[in-house]
RNA sequence: GGCGCCGUGGCCAAGUGGCUAAGGCAGUGGAUUGCAAAUCCUCCAUCCCGGGUUCGAAUCCCGGCGGCGCCUCCA
């Protein structure tokens, strides 16, 4: 049984989607007002891994990202910019999916956005002030929080403590607390036809609108960063749950946000000073585009999707992130071990561990351990890897339990001393297939190891130079170790280390890595 | 001010009432190696502080101290 955090009880729950056997999922996207940063990623990332978690588990999962390409900071950006509200969105839309790409992020069914839905949003709209939600001033419509006996509930907060918007607006509301559903345009703005005049959606009702459209009234899982909680998911469940009579969505789930670290993190800016502090103090804030945080795209050509990806795994979902790049870096050496247990078994199997085939449920992944103690302990981790994603997807527990079978696999091939050319013993090869196929199947949960990373491939041609200049090296350095001429095969070692090429003498014959 | 979250070894990070407190990075000693690298084995914390509840708490309650988020746009 998958539990899950609720965000509306503040509780653990058992998961029982509202249809057996199938799950919808929305999770808020970005504005594409400015290209993403590294904060962005978390949502997607951690869905990804759900999403494949709950098809493994045998759920019919459609998962839907919506794009918010229209907005007031859209309409100041690209104005600035000189270009229309559409070519900033569609620019910075492209600039969101290639930073998934390169995270793995590739689970996602749908990504509606909200000028495509206009349609669906106006008739939302006119639905609520049909029955009496909401109300229209000059142009402008607004949702009467007063009307909604559960307003605040998700977010645990009660009308008079909230302050509500300033603003133009302020004027024309029936309460502070009020929020718009249509913006009037002014002359310039773009716009769309309502009937209420020319204008744009609220920041709110796209997501009321679009949600209904894909996965209906009323959904399983609705997922976004927790600075969402209020007010969007909190007006998003007023305009939904009032427009329908029922509830919008069953377990809503909150990622934790990212912060910048104080030092190596420069991504965010500079937390707001409190003015008696002395200022060297490590500040450590929340990442976000109004702090100047950016750079992914840069931040991915030098520590590679999937590091990033595995850091951002690495802790629970709902736990706050201190983004630091060295993190990332330590993160990326723990990687190398299942690299290089990946080339150990293709030395000794002549498979590629990336063209095992993914046990794609839990049943198929199963097998019969018989009495082998190795096929035992596998089994064992993979059980325990299953219990913690069932907790509430705690992948940073279970990632555990994959260096667990990484020690376990290595320590077989030791023991059986597979490794040496002359042993050909099939019931322990076809062990330690056994245990890659469940490492694929594992880490295939969590979007990693997918495909061989071709780091390298932007210097293609230099690729095969330096194959040929290492094998001469590593002929050099093999007769002189053969006439025990051991200074010189040092100097060559020690020398290909300064620029960065570690050389591993083994059994077979010598190899050499970046 | 209101509503929340967090404080586990040098660093990162699981665990939230009961086996010897996961795992990673760094470090230690050893096996292996011509020496290394890689791999394996070994060692490395009583959980911010003070009370309380309990047969028993890192885990629940109260009080401190420290950090952070939301209440305004935000993944």
């Amino acid at each position: 049984m998958i539990r899950v955090y609720n965000t509306l009880t503040k509780t653990k729950e058992d998961f029982e989607p509202l249809q057996a056997g199938k799950v919808g999922i929305y999770l808020c996207g970005p504005t594409v007002y400015a290209q993403s940063h590294i904060g962005h990623m978390v949502g997607p990332v951690i869905f990804d891994s759900i999403k494949r978690y709950l098809q493994y588990s045998g759920y019919d999962v459609t998962w839907v990202v919506n794009i918010t390409d229209v907005d007031d900071k859209l309409i100041v950006k690209s104005r600035e910019q000189g270009i229309s509200m559409e070519q900033l969105a569609t620019e910075m839309t492209a600039d969101y999916l290639t930073n998934l790409k390169s995270l793995g992020v590739d689970q996602i069914d749908v990504m509606p956005r909200a000028t495509e839905h206009m349609k669906h949003i106006i008739a939302f709209i006119e639905s609520l002030v049909d029955q009496g939600f909401a109300y229209d001033v000059d142009g402008d419509v607004f949702f009467e929080v007063e009307k909604d006996a559960n307003y605040g509930h998700l977010s645990n907060r009660s009308l008079d403590s909230t302050q509500g918007a300033g603003g133009e607006a302020a004027a024309r509301k029936r309460s502070a607390n009020d929020f718009a559903l249509w913006k009037s345009a002014k002359p310039t703005e773009p716009s769309w036809d309502s009937p209420w005049g020319a204008g744009r959606p609220g920041w709110h009702i796209e997501c009321s609108a679009m949600s209904r459209e894909i996965l209906g009234e009323e959904f399983d899982i609705h997922g976004g960063g927790l600075d969402l909680v209020f007010p969007h998911h909190e007006n998003e469940l007023a305009q939904s749950a009032c427009c329908h009579g029922k509830p919008m969505v069953k377990y809503w789930m909150h990622n934790g946000l990212m912060r910048a670290g104080g030092n190596d993190g420069k991504v965010g800016g500079r937390a707001e000073q409190d003015g008696d502090d002395d200022e060297q103090a490590t500040v450590e804030t929340k990442i976000s585009r109004s702090r100047g945080a950016g750079g992914l795209a840069d931040l991915i050509g030098r520590q590679g999707g999937q590091r990033i990806r595995f850091f951002l795994l690495k802790s629970h979902y709902r736990s706050t992130i201190v983004f630091s790049e060295t993190g990332i870096e330590e993160t990326g050496k723990a990687l190398t071990a299942f690299e290089r247990l990946f080339e150990r078994f293709q030395r000794i199997s002549g498979n590629s561990f990336f063209e095992l085939p993914i046990a794609d449920n839990k049943s198929t992944g199963d097998f019969d351990a018989g009495e082998c103690d190795f096929l035992l302990q596998v089994q064992a981790h993979r059980a325990q890897y299953l219990a913690k994603m069932d907790d509430d997807f705690n992948t940073g527990g279970a990632i555990s339990d994959l260096f667990d079978l990484v020690r376990s696999i290595n320590r077989f091939i030791d023991q059986t001393s597979l490794e040496s050319a002359d042993n050909a013993d099939t019931t322990n090869n076809a062990s330690l297939k056994q245990a890659l196929l469940t490492m694929r199947e594992l880490t295939a949960l969590l979007g990693i190891f997918m495909s061989e990373q071709t780091e390298d491939d932007t210097m293609g041609e230099d690729q095969g130079l330096t194959e040929q200049l290492m094998q001469l090296m590593l002929a050099l350095r093999e007769e002189a170790r053969a006439n025990k001429d051991f200074a010189t095969a040092d100097r060559i070692r020690d020398g290909l280390l300064e620029v960065g090429i570690t050389i591993e003498d083994r059994a077979d014959g010598a190899q050499w890595h970046k």
